[in-house]
DNA sequence: AATCTCCAAACTGTCGACACTCGACAGTCG
DNA sequence: CGACTGTCGAGTGTCGACAGTTTGGAGATT
């Protein structure tokens, strides 16, 4: 494990539940599990060197995210998603962040606008140098700081669940930035809306920044269904 | 499956991690642990006659729903809330139910008319001769009804979660309806608002309920917190 | 009297084991 | 030949136990 930075070994001993959660949740955004498919706890138990007891508590941790489900006496089971779902999701995540951007219209700071715009630097960078992982994880960043800036931690709570969703969809339909660079160069408009503090404005740019996120993903996803 | 529709109830033994979870939720919300009071498991596993393994995961599964919190070799202590978090759940119920009623308005139906009008009178029922946690719960079920009939199903999981949490506000501050029947009255305009099938109209109404209620929990809250 | 040290009790994290349940398969009976 | 039944392996639900950690207080020290 990526134990050191620098000389110190982890100081945390994390407990194993939170390992476990972090090692299945990678494994499943690696596709590793055929969605749908069944967690044996003792296998699993095996494979990381350890009991049943930690593992089904990050099997219950994982359910609480949504990307496993549970059915009594009959364990875990990946978690599997309809196009309807997913819409369900985006649906919701378009509504938090209209609901965020219009908070932080009214409370920009010039702090929260070179953050954003740092962010957005990064973003262009690992679109030309980056793996698609990445350039995911930094486009859901960009996203995430502007839940964080609303002030409503609640709020960011909530984005970080549909997140895991989010991820866990997408990386189940392979690969979607064909071109990262061009995605990343639509968050701009997001940021200019901002600079007006004109709410309605912010929600509009959110609006088809997210509207052809959703089109896309929810195209190849379909597509995907068919087979 | 179904093959004899004779009536036999379907025999669910549900486990024991959801009747525990289920009977502490009760106990929390009943006030039976003090805010911040820490949960210790082998006592509770002495109360219920149980191992302490079934107490952990329903404790893991009200940590998710945020009326626990988890600290890692202390335990389980009772949700504590500030003035802020407070602000932040109704911030965030009111960004779910305006998303939720601006899709109601356009795919409104009669059976929807008529159960909110019935969930209305419900309400008018307890709110004469009913108790308080009773008219919480329908006052709750009406709110719910519009995320529901909004057809997104992920957004009722989030509106779930956080009525677990207002719940907890709620009869962590003592009783809140003065005039419970005054209060089922306010949902009236709703319904009329939806009735017009104008989403701005719905929106509008829906602000003035919520932000009435809001600023009645907070008031009483920041009181309570005054002590 | 206040503070520090150290110890015991209580508690959590983890483990291995057992009982019960579910699903599949094969055997039996009509 | 088809439907029912008994059996078996796999897997979950639950338990009691052990080890390491935290907590609170008794006793020692300044």
């Amino acid at each position: 494990m990526t134990t050191t930075t620098r000389g110190f070994a982890t100081i945390q001993q994390r407990d194993l539940v939170n390992q476990i959660a972090d090692m299945l949740t990678e494994a499943l955004l690696k596709g590793d599990f055929a969605p749908g498919a069944h967690l044996a706890e003792a296998q699993l138990a095996r494979d990381f060197g350890v009991s049943r007891a930690p593992v089904r508590e990050a099997a219950r941790l994982l359910e609480s995210r949504g990307m496993l489900v549970s059915q009594p006496r009959r364990g875990f089971f990946v978690r599997t998603f309809n196009a309807v779902e997913l819409d369900d999701v985006y649906d919701l995540r378009l509504c938090l962040e209209r609901h965020a951007i219009r908070l932080l219209a009214g409370k920009l700071t010039t702090e929260m606008e070179t953050a954003l715009n740092a962010q957005l630097e990064t973003m262009r960078r690992v679109a030309r140098e980056g793996t698609a992982v990445q350039q995911i994880e930094e486009d859901v960043a960009f996203h995430r700081m502007l839940c964080e800036f609303s002030g409503n931690q609640r709020l960011v709570r909530v984005f970080d669940e549909l997140c895991h969703e989010m991820r866990f969809c997408i990386l189940l339909i392979g690969q979607l930035y064909d071109d990262a660079l061009r995605v990343a160069d639509t968050h701009e408009p997001i940021i200019e809306a901002l600079r007006t503090r004109d709410p309605d404005a912010c929600e509009a740019a959110l609006d088809y920044h997210i509207g052809i996120a959703q089109q896309r993903v929810g195209e190849m996803f379909r597509q995907r269904e068919g087979l």
